[in-house]
DNA sequence: AAAATTAAATCAATCGATTGATTAATTTTC
DNA sequence: GAAAATTAATCAATCGATTGATTTAATTTT
């Protein structure tokens, strides 16, 4: 039987180390090549683990997919939450949108920048195209509540109702942009006639961005009476 | 043995009947489950014939997989190639930028428009995810012309150069927020409550991103001297 | 025009390989 | 020494691909 789950990431116990290990390599694999397209043997090769190391842990095949959504959902709110809590806008409308235009960058810095982070990245996108318990799970403790949270700072920031379909739209339009290059990075990179995407391509990208923000505040900016 | 009696021979021989019944299932299975975890079998099924008939007609499965992407892209370009090459602009700043706003109209209707479109719309996204002769094929004989032809109009309409890395990146943020509320557009529609995507809810998207195309464009403007 | 021939296409059946999962035995850890 | 963890080996199921036989369509020969 499997023991409880650890709530404190201890390095030190035996089976931690197997159990992120698998975590980890599934990760890296199930975003690059998918789900379904990585065997577990491959895993646990990759992970310099059993097989049976799979079903002892985690059940099986989709317990190990659940386990890798709860670690990238860690590892996104620990990137994002910070941004997105460090201050209280309060009424004010440029701190508003400096404050959405802070989380977009660094949501555009975790999504386009280390190359460790672009698996995880890859694997959060990946899931969330097909509909699933990973999508219910990602969509319920990290979208909703960061969506809401950049429509209020949008919504302050333009002065519009904050779940209006403008500004709900409009944050998705966003942030869908970040998730875009992401998932198009070899698109766009062979455009751009790129090598690799390294922190000056990042720098342009976000550079395009944030013009766009800017550029959506201005275009809809409401006189505050 | 008598002969046999003559049969019709209406629309398409029969040879041409089932493979283009495999080529259309297949781009539906693998556009929503993906190309690894759609089986031959399933879409021999699907389509009415034979598991064989893979092999005969497309060498295997991998033959099948380039044999969607060329259809895809044909019916794409049937889409999309008349309103890109239907004026010439000239050199006049506005005619482009209405060029520009009509084809992207175009993609994000085609894109999120009719059930069977997306079907080809989610196949040619998930391909692009992956490197592979389907994304070699499909870049070169679509994507990149497209956004050639597409960052000519941007730069007339902006007075900037076509190839400037802002307006090939701007370019790629725009079309980019069409693929997004494509492949994002479960995550959309349950944030906005929407319990499907239709012929309304499709007017609200292209509504954001046309209001976002002429805060590009009105942003970067340039004089003209 | 009828018969014979060739080519195209589909079929049921089966191949070896690989999948995720499971077992029983063994080692490690505390 | 008991629980936790790992290991090698094996399970049934399914994968893509292939086979040889059969049927259908088109062409040639008589």
């Amino acid at each position: 039987m499997p023991p409880k789950k650890p709530v404190e990431a201890e390095a030190g116990s035996a089976g931690d180390q197997t159990r992120n290990a698998l975590i980890s390599t599934a990760i890296v694999l199930f975003g690059a090549k998918g789900f379904d397209a990585t065997s577990t043997r491959e895993i646990a090769a990759a992970a310099d683990a059993n097989i049976a190391s799979i079903a002892y842990h985690f059940g099986g095949k989709g317990g190990l997919r659940l386990a890798c959504a709860e670690m990238v959902g860690n590892r996104i709110q620990a990137v994002v939450g910070p941004a997105l809590r460090s201050l209280d806008p309060g009424e004010d409308a440029a701190a508003a949108q400096a404050a959405f235009e802070r989380v977009i960058m660094a949501v555009a810095d975790f999504m386009l920048g280390q190359v460790e982070a672009r698996d995880i990245a890859s694997f959060m996108v990946r899931e969330m195209g097909v509909p699933g318990a990973v999508f219910d799970k990602v969509y319920a403790d990290f979208l909703l509540p960061v969506h809401r949270r950049l429509c209020v700072l949008l919504g302050l920031a333009t002065g519009h109702d904050p779940e209006s379909d403008l500004i709900r739209l409009g944050t998705f339009s966003i942030a869908g942009q970040v998730v875009y290059f992401r998932i198009g990075h070899a698109i766009v990179a062979r455009r751009m006639e790129w090598k690799e995407v390294g922190p000056g391509e990042v720098e342009a990208i976000k550079a395009v961005i944030l013009s766009n923000i800017r550029a959506f505040v201005e275009t809809h900016r409401k006189q505050s009476s």
